[in-house]
RNA sequence: GCCCUCAUCGUCUAGGGGACCAGGACGUAAGCCUUUCAAGCUUAAAACCGGAGUUCGAAUCUCCGUGAGGGCACCA
């Protein structure tokens, strides 16, 4: 039997983090054993559909390399996979349950319902439809309807007996039948509940596997009567543990912000990520170690090695906390790896958002300097600003002048490295290196070239903190360095 | 209120009766290296929620507590 699975989100905005785990186990799941992984838009609410959500969801996962075999824009042998598009074959069933006396007509208006509720809640009884319209007589039903009553569809759940659920990450778990109401299966604008369509959906796009977050583990008795009404086979359930907020306090929401120990809002939009310079692969293998393990000490690998080594009982079933410094380091560990020029292309978007363009020949010669010292992309920013000339350089004295370097020294060094500068040839890492580690050496009382190149990024870069002080003079240039060393002498008085 | 689930260093986790004075990783701290910042290397501190029981032996199995999370819509 061929695996396949599904990835069914509701449109309702963008790609949440804990979603985009959710796909990525099913998308494991389904390369792992050479099935098919279906992407379906769950979008019978219609009141919560938001434009625009579709094509971002999809955007999340191609950006995380989440490919689908079957979806809504690749279309495939169970289209539609827009459930809205599907609505006849949701009300066949439907009423074919009625038919089957597995479900019934309910003409409880809400009004009625919220007051059942009120009063449940008031007399401390379980929640859920009490089953007024349940036990209506023919005439009784036919009255409401010649009256012209709206209806919905109820399922008829057995009140007797219990339902267990045969969950791969969490054993058998069993439930009384009598605890679980009635629930609706088709609302009174004709279009179906989560509950019927997602069985329907599944039974007739042969899902075999449903690897879904832990919060629907309680629709679960429900769904598999469902399918026991319908005379379809169940499939193999596997909860995955809901990823939690940052303080551990509730579940890590899209309707709700994170915050994590230090008030920092936190990221949960796939897209947020990726705006922070974040690599999909490292993403990836993030995700791929929360609520999972590969069973052994590996912390990094890549999306073949995950694959291959995927496994539905290496599913924590206890819920976690995204370990936000970890994906800083993972990601930089993959930064790190990067090609140069791969990377000069990647961190060129954000560099130009800021409105620093940089060549990408001149962040190439940065690049190797630059990549161990990246957590993400954006980090690049900061290290990079020296190379704009829009903002002049605010260096004063006392960062070109060290205990080592007093003035005097100062003043002679810098006059010398600015001849050096102006005449080396050729202008390159090794001259600008020998030369510049001589001068200082030379006018340091302590003959270390340190306090000197110290003092040289000051004058050069404008920063306390730059990349490499030669490979920043290299791409910036040899005109702009020595306007630059202008400058410096001129604040010291050389 | 009712139902369901979960519980190992700060965090993510390994472990599934003896190989555990509990291993790895991130983070933290210290040291080395060093032109800043990093990276790298070395070292350190850091956990089995509590109580009973089963057993020669329990982090591991059972029960009871406690704590945490989820669900109980004409939302998914």
């Amino acid at each position: 039997m061929t695996v396949r699975v599904r990835f069914a989100p509701s449109p309702t905005g963008y790609l949440h983090i804990g979603g985009a785990r959710t796909a990525l186990f099913n998308w494991l799941f389904a390369r792992k054993h050479g099935g098919q992984f279906i992407l379906r838009i769950e979008d019978t609410d219609q009141k919560r559909t938001v434009p625009g959500a579709l094509a971002a969801i999809m955007d999340g996962l191609r950006w995380l390399g989440l490919d689908w075999d079957e979806g809504p824009d690749v279309g495939g042998p169970c289209a539609p996979y827009i459930q809205t598009e599907r609505a006849p074959l949701y009300q066949e069933w439907a009423h074919w349950l009625v038919a089957q006396r597995h479900a019934y007509r309910c003409f409880c208006t809400p009004e009625e319902l919220e007051a059942m509720r009120t009063e449940q809640l008031a007399q401390k009884q379980p929640l859920g439809y009490n089953g007024r319209c349940r036990y209506l007589t023919p005439e009784q039903i036919a009255a409401r309807e010649a009256a012209g009553l709206e209806y919905v569809i109820r399922f008829k759940m057995p009140r007797e007996g219990e339902t267990t659920i045969q969950d791969v990450v969490r054993g058998p778990i069993t439930y009384q039948n009598g605890q679980i109401a009635d629930a609706v299966l088709l609302k009174s604008d004709g279009l179906p509940t989560y509950h019927l369509a997602n069985v329907v959906d599944d039974h007739f796009m042969g899902i075999t596997h449903i690897l879904r977050a832990d919060e629907w583990i309680n629709t679960a008795p429900l769904h598999i009567n469902l399918y026991g009404a319908f005379g379809w086979d169940v499939p193999v359930y596997a909860h995955l543990s809901l990823v939690l907020n940052p303080s551990g306090k509730g579940k890590l929401s899209k309707r709700t912000q994170a915050f994590d120990d230090e008030g920092q809002q936190v990221l949960v939009k796939v897209e947020e990520f990726q705006a922070a310079g974040y690599l999909p692969q490292a993403m990836v293998n993030f995700l791929a170690n929360v609520g999972y393990s590969t069973g052994d000490d590996r912390e990094k690998f890549s999306v073949q090695e995950a694959i291959a080594g995927f496994k539905l009982e290496n599913i924590n079933p206890a819920p976690s906390r995204l370990p936000y410094s970890k994906l800083d380091w993972l990601n930089g560990q993959y930064i790190q790896e990067m090609e140069p020029l791969a990377l000069a292309q990647a961190v060129k978007p954000f560099l130009d958002a800021q409105g620093l363009e940089v060549d990408v020949g001149v962040l190439l010669l940065l690049m190797p300097a630059l990549s161990k010292r990246l957590k993400r992309l954006t980090d690049a920013i900061e290290f990079l600003r020296f190379l704009s000339d829009d903002a002049p350089l605010q260096t004063t004295a006392v960062d070109l002048t060290h205990k080592q370097l007093p003035l005097e020294q100062a003043r002679l060094a810098f006059q010398q490295a600015r001849e050096f500068v102006a005449s080396v040839e050729p202008y390159n890492l090794e001259t600008l290196s020998a030369g510049l580690t001589a001068i200082g050496e030379r006018y340091t009382l302590n003959s270390k070239a340190g306090p000197f190149l110290g003092a040289m990024r000051y004058a050069v870069t404008g920063q306390q903190v730059s990349p490499p002080l030669f490979e920043s003079m290299l791409a910036l240039g040899r005109a702009r360095v020595l306007a630059r060393l202008a400058q410096a002498i001129e604040v010291i008085g050389g």
